[in-house]
DNA sequence: TTAATTGCAAATCCTTTGCAGATTC
DNA sequence: GAATCTGCAAAGGATTTGCAATTAA
């Protein structure tokens, strides 16, 4: 799922500097969300002593995430791992082994959700689904599962 | 939706002690989520300095939300606000000005979860789909929003 | 009596901020 | 040049933990 750092930051309306790209780049590798102290490390590791301060990976997945060029998950306790997405409406398939998550484009929950919301008198603005299990890979395995990293 | 909150703890398996029962109580009266914080200032300024301590909150908040008993939404930045509800499954009609969550028992959402699924080789375990907006009474006003508080 | 629970305060640990210097436009 | 970024280190703030005293079973 690699790809081309400077679109999405001019997309979101942030200058391309290294240390973006380099998150970028790291970000659209997973196919996972990632948290932004393990991006940093990787960084770190990768570049020998010349990735991005942690602040800026902050920064950045933050600014990342405000324009919906990313999306936030929870991760371990009181952890947000990230990972990169259109901005566009869809839902999730996220595999509870491997932490694999993907977009699901299309959408049939609208119809649901406007129903039983004008039931209780609610106006829908948004609405959220996203989907747990194993992935293919993962459902053909059998061993220890392991959390979002 | 006051309930008696020593079933709650019994089949949650905790010993029913005076604090566990007063935070119960409380988040029992809320329709919306509750954090600890807050949950633990509203018990300090009620009794008079005998409300739980904020460790016993959060131990309690954290073991019901184990067991199913309570679920957890993100509040603010890296805070976390408890609501009750059942174990069974369910989704949540979130109203976005006011905070309030009401449960959904009937899901639809089965078919198309495990119908998107199947097409990428997945193996549904579970699935999450809230729906986000404003209730009748906030829909009727204009005003200012809220935050889950 | 034994095991669970509480409170307090100290310790954790993720995340945010202030600011001077470096970059991009 | 002006407006944005970065890095560093110093906060900030929610949550967790250790431990002795207290309470439920």
């Amino acid at each position: 799922m690699k790809v081309d750092p400077a679109p999405t930051l001019a997309r979101a309306d942030l200058r391309p500097t290294r240390q973006r790209s380099a998150i970028v780049d790291a970000l659209s590798r997973s196919q996972k969300p990632v948290t932004a102290q393990a991006l940093h490390a990787r960084l770190a590791g990768a570049g020998r002593g010349t990735g991005p301060g942690l602040a800026t990976v902050y920064r950045t997945l933050q600014a990342l995430a405000q324009v919906g060029f990313a999306r936030t998950f929870p991760a371990g306790e009181g952890e947000l791992a990230y990972k990169l997405c259109e901005p566009d409406h869809h839902h999730h398939l996220i595999c509870e082994r491997c932490g694999t998550v993907l977009e699901i484009p299309s959408c049939e929950v609208e119809g649901w959700a406007s129903e039983v919301a004008r039931k209780r008198g609610f106006v829908v603005h948004s609405h959220e689904a996203d989907i747990y299990g194993l992935c293919e890979r993962c459902s053909r395995r059998r061993p220890t599962p392991q959390g979002v990293r």
